[in-house]
DNA sequence: GAATCAATACCACTTTAGTAGTAATTTAAT
DNA sequence: ATTAAATTACTACTAAAGTGGTATTGATTC
């Protein structure tokens, strides 16, 4: 029996996902919100597997419900109802923690398909989005900097990133702390910097 | 036009795929590869539009190909195939610069589908790869860590984190440069390390 | 009202990091 | 073969970072 939540401002939209949920086996729907803070008041605790969430609901949106709500539900996935393909919401949403979207004028059955697949550990959605999360979590390298460096300038900026002092690179490198620091030097100038951190944020961005 | 490329080493699938595309309106295949060596020697230049790779390849991998030729064909986007669901290699794959994947028994019908979503932008891949994608680009911020530092000593990580030095912090929060020395000694302590590197990466890890 | 914590501030001191210039040796490229 | 770049190493100096202790104030909690 997979436990469902709905939370949905209009009326009609709820009633009848809770009715199509109710009216199936294997499923069931104790509980619907009619908004972001109600949701969030009673959630917790719920342990509810999945809950349908409108994207754009008046007052506190479903993104911002669901950056609240996740840490406190970790075993509930979120499925996100938007009425459109809108790919910079449905984007913000899956950073935020949910697990997969539909669109609202998906058909009944499909809508259960997707419930069933997000608790069984999928992520529906739709091939065009996948596309966008798998490019944003492509390790799209700056190479350009990194290139300018010489192998053993990229060896030293890794030890610096880790937080090794001169004389533990050194150690390692089996040369002496005066060629290392000579070697940050140079990295230095070449990345117009003058100091580690300016330079790791330049090297190795993150996100 | 869609311009197809393969990279397969058993000779009836290559074959099969490739009389497959060229067999097709609107596709054409003019280049097959055995291998990895040879697709990283002849590929870059050519422009294609979607490459279909084996991920077992023997000798180097597919997924070594793609980390080799990725860098060299922005323009051209890469299909793994793969026997099985073989859920760590299409991962590896994908962060490695595929954009999607097919099972190799895939119908034709479905295979000739995947080529098209894959060109005009899509990511052909099952909802569980996706999960696990979603995953591991979801913020799962390390609350933990940061929650024990108060709000300031919070504040002034950031400024850490910039490459700020005391001087600069101390100016842009409007206090003397000893109480950031204060904080940031009270922040070292609380995580247990001896530098701001080490802060930074304990407090924001890198990927 | 006492105790705790966060934020503020100062002093004294040590260590590490960064700047500047020079130079020998090796490796790669023209 | 000569040039260019990379790697190695040194000295001398300055600036910044890190360590240790103490102390006051205001807010919060018990």
């Amino acid at each position: 029996m997979i436990k469902v939540g709905i939370v949905e401002d209009d009326l009609h939209i709820r009633e009848g996902l809770r009715l199509l949920v109710n009216g199936t086996p294997g499923f069931s729907c104790l509980h619907v919100f009619e908004s972001s803070e109600e949701a969030i008041d009673q959630l917790p605790g719920l342990n509810l597997n999945v809950v349908l969430m409108d994207i754009h609901l008046p007052g506190k949106s479903g993104i911002n419900c669901i950056i609240q709500l996740k840490p406190l539900c970790k075993e509930t996935s979120f499925l996100m109802c938007t009425s459109y393909e809108d790919t910079e919401s449905v984007f913000t949403a899956l950073k935020a923690g949910a697990s997969g979207y539909i669109i609202k004028n998906t058909p009944p059955s499909k809508i259960l398909e997707a419930i069933t697949d997000i608790y069984q550990g999928g992520s529906p959605m739709s091939s065009h989005i996948a596309r966008k999360i798998v490019q944003s979590f492509q390790t799209t390298e700056n190479n350009t900097i990194l290139e300018s460096l010489s192998k053993r300038e990229n060896e030293i900026l890794i030890a610096l990133s880790k937080g090794l002092r001169y004389k533990e690179i050194s150690d390692q490198l089996c040369i002496s702390t005066e060629t290392v620091r000579k070697h940050i030097r140079n990295i230095y100038q070449k990345l117009q910097v003058q100091s580690r951190t300016e330079a790791l944020n330049k090297a190795y961005p993150r996100s």
